[in-house]
DNA sequence: GGGCCTCCTTGACCCAGATCAAGCGCGAAT
DNA sequence: ATTCGCGCTTGATCTGGGTCAAGGAGGCCC
């Protein structure tokens, strides 16, 4: 069995063909509509560095991650680059009504998409309320978790910017694993230190060294690049600057 | 006829009782709609200066703005803010689903706004298909408007950020007006130096230098601190860094 | 094993923008 | 008319993070 079927059968499993969510998410699909569902949509699976859409693309589907990452960028003229959200599983991608994409959408590791036509998902979109009104929600989720980031764009320091980063992460993560919070975090970082930087408005070498002093004060343990132990998720709040509530991603 | 009155009026005349946009803009409401939508709308107004929402209140409305102009602000312990979005005429606010506010939403100038009790605004959008339609496309663009602000945020000098957000402001106040965008553009800031630092994610001093400084440089013309006039509109563009597409705003 | 990637770390220095501080302009209250 | 206060401007100085530069640590292919 390959990594693609493989993944296949992961998301058979979990996902379902609830186009949103995972099933375990969104409760409110009905069989007539999966079973539409299931007559429109189709695989498709990127390789690490791969553009799944070019900013300005025609759209002509939407969808949601099955596997793998995948990280939506703006880029200037010159070059400079911000990352404005994050796909994680189970994410959704793609808007009705407008053709073309805004950001560049790339696979960060290896990744599989359930894609369906935007046609027909349109079309069965407004014939099925509660569609509409999930993926509504979902929207509203992720312009919070937007806005949220802003604030952590505009006003964080680079120290503040990592914990931030690291903390959602590690919820997420956790989250997906369905683990409860209690005890050390432990997770594989899904970015390297440059998308790291463009996620956070900060240059490679800034995220190296803030990663380094967390390191150094105790904050979070690091081994190898990328795997990350968190023994006290409260500290890293506080390193973030978020005493209290959480944040979401995008 | 005093301020509140006549905002009515104006109201009456441009927005009618559609919930979510002027009805130039949503020409979907039919009349079954508007009366059903009559029933449940009410009208609040508030004073400069005035908090129209705390986050965490509970949000048991949703409403559009009729008049003046609002904030949304998110604020760290230690006092540090980052405004998130504007909410100018004909702009929604709140969402189904979630019952507290995820940040400050702030009267920047006297505002009135057309609010509709949340609960039989849910309902009439899950037998409505379009209203949620409508609500989800326009959270789509507030989304994207929320990302492209993250590349400002992120990537964007000080120049770049105050060139930015007058062409935004500029852009707005322009299609509000329904005028071309041939010959300069002539508005009024509807922000103190201090609010725009607060979204750009600068001082009020960085502000106030950088306005000087497009001043000296004849990007733009002041008078008095408030009233601004853009010469040439493209040239503002290229200060701002994105040399052909637009911005929208939340 | 050795060469050669790519990703990461660390150091030295610099500069855009923050911070601290002084003062201006103008409308409102007395 | 004077004073007050708020919003704004401008100057002087400081500093966090950017920039430039030099390695280090795996991983992979020959």
């Amino acid at each position: 069995m390959n990594k693609v079927t493989d993944d296949l059968h992961h998301a058979s499993q979990d996902c379902g063909s609830c186009p949103i969510r995972h099933r375990a998410v969104c409760a409110r699909c009905d069989s007539d509509e999966l079973e539409r569902l299931e007559e429109i949509k189709y695989y498709r699976s990127f390789e690490a560095g791969q553009t799944v859409i070019w900013s300005g693309d025609r759209m002509d589907f939407v969808g949601s991650v099955v596997s793998g990452i995948a990280s939506l960028t703006q880029t200037m003229e010159d070059g400079r680059t911000q990352m404005v959200g994050l796909l994680l599983p189970s994410d959704f991608v793609g808007r009705p009504g407008r053709l073309s994409a805004a950001y560049d959408v790339v696979a960060t590791t290896d990744l599989v998409m359930c894609c369906f036509r935007k046609k027909p998902f349109e079309a069965m979109m407004l014939e099925t309320p509660h569609i509409a009104q999930r993926l509504l929600e979902m929207t509203l989720d992720e312009l919070d978790a937007a806005r949220e980031w802003m604030l952590v764009l505009g006003r964080k320091t680079a120290r503040e910017k990592i914990a931030s980063l690291l903390s959602i992460i590690a919820r997420r993560d956790a989250s997906l694993k369905l683990n409860g919070t209690q005890g050390p975090l432990v997770f594989d970082l899904p970015l390297t230190r440059e998308a790291m930087a463009d996620y956070l408005g900060l240059t490679l070498e800034t995220v190296s060294r803030q990663m380094s002093a967390l390191k150094r004060d105790g904050v979070i343990r690091l081994e190898g690049k990328r795997h990350v132990t968190i023994p006290d998720f409260t500290r890293l709040m506080t390193e973030a600057g978020d005493d209290n509530d959480g944040g979401m991603m995008a």
